[in-house]
DNA sequence: ATGGCGGCTCGCAGCCGA
């Protein structure tokens, strides 16, 4: 089993990069965020094509969450928006996959964080209070409890290791409280996939498109993947995929993967544990 | 300090991203 996240900025401009990732790393989930189309313009005809069904929210211009899942895997989507959050933008699709041999549903989310734009400003205001109803729905929906995956744009680098050096620690993406919001969704229960694993120094998940940003490494990991104890298990590896980055006409995020232990290998594992 | 790049739009300039 394995799943994706990647921040594509414009599905329409990036269909050829989409088409030409999947088709190599063919990843059983894949959460797509700033799709910046809406759900009437989704490419699901291509998608089909390339052996996937789709989940989609999303809005002209701006935001655009998606999961694309692979054919002959069965799901059913169960939330588009954060549940009980009044909002005009679309971050957040959720949905159950059915996994053979797996009793419990597992349910994945792909989420498009606000970007905050400057730390207290309005923008700044909403991430916060974005992330709060976030956290409080994983809260009562107990989903730390059940088998859960959160992944997406978090646009926050959790800890200093996670910018490049010259990157302000009190600024956007880094800054006290958006690291809190960050370690209230650890506090719940979830887990950072990535540092479960030994990882390059410097890993990052984006670059800016300015100043050669890429080629200098001037990067930030702010594309997570957030795994509930019961998932923890079954983590085999989570990796950031920089190739598509140097592709031309790139994206400004890489994907990050987490591959997991299929069902019935860890049924057997845990099986040979009881005895 | 600014803008730099790239995507978008009732588009040729301005907004937004991170």
């Amino acid at each position: 089993m394995k799943l994706a996240t990647w921040n594509v900025n414009s599905i329409t401009a990036r269909l050829p990069h989409l088409q030409r990732w999947l088709a190599g790393a063919r990843p059983d989930v894949l959460a797509l965020q700033e799709l910046k189309c809406p759900v009437e313009k989704f490419p699901a005809q291509a998608i089909a094509e390339l052996g996937y069904t789709a989940a989609v929210h999303g809005q002209k211009t701006y935001n655009g969450v998606a999961l694309l899942v692979r054919a002959g895997l069965p799901w059913r989507e169960v939330a588009r928006g954060v549940p009980e959050f009044d909002d005009e933008q679309a971050r957040l699709v959720v949905a159950e996959l059915d996994e053979p041999g797996s009793e419990a549903p597992l349910i994945v989310a792909s989420a498009y964080f606000p970007n905050g734009q400057a730390v207290g400003s309005d923008k700044f205001a909403y991430k916060l209070g974005w992330i709060d109803a976030l956290a409080s729905w994983i809260e009562r929906e107990r989903l730390a409890e059940r088998p859960f995956v959160l992944m997406g744009d978090f646009n926050i680098a959790p800890a200093p290791e996670d910018t490049h050096p010259d990157w302000p620690q009190d600024g956007i993406l880094a800054s006290p409280p958006e690291r809190a919001a960050f370690a209230r969704l650890l506090s719940l229960g979830l887990v950072d996939a990535f540092r479960r694993f030994p990882q390059p120094p410097q890993s990052y998940s984006w670059w800016d498109y300015r100043q050669g940003a890429f080629r200098r490494n001037l990067g930030l990991r702010i594309d997570h993947i957030l795994v509930s104890p019961a998932v923890l298990p079954r983590l085999r590896a989570c990796t950031i995929d920089v190739e598509p980055r140097r592709w031309e006409r790139p994206s400004d995020h890489a994907p990050v993967v987490l591959e997991l232990a299929p069902m019935e290998q860890f049924n057997a594992m845990a099986q040979r544990a009881i005895i």
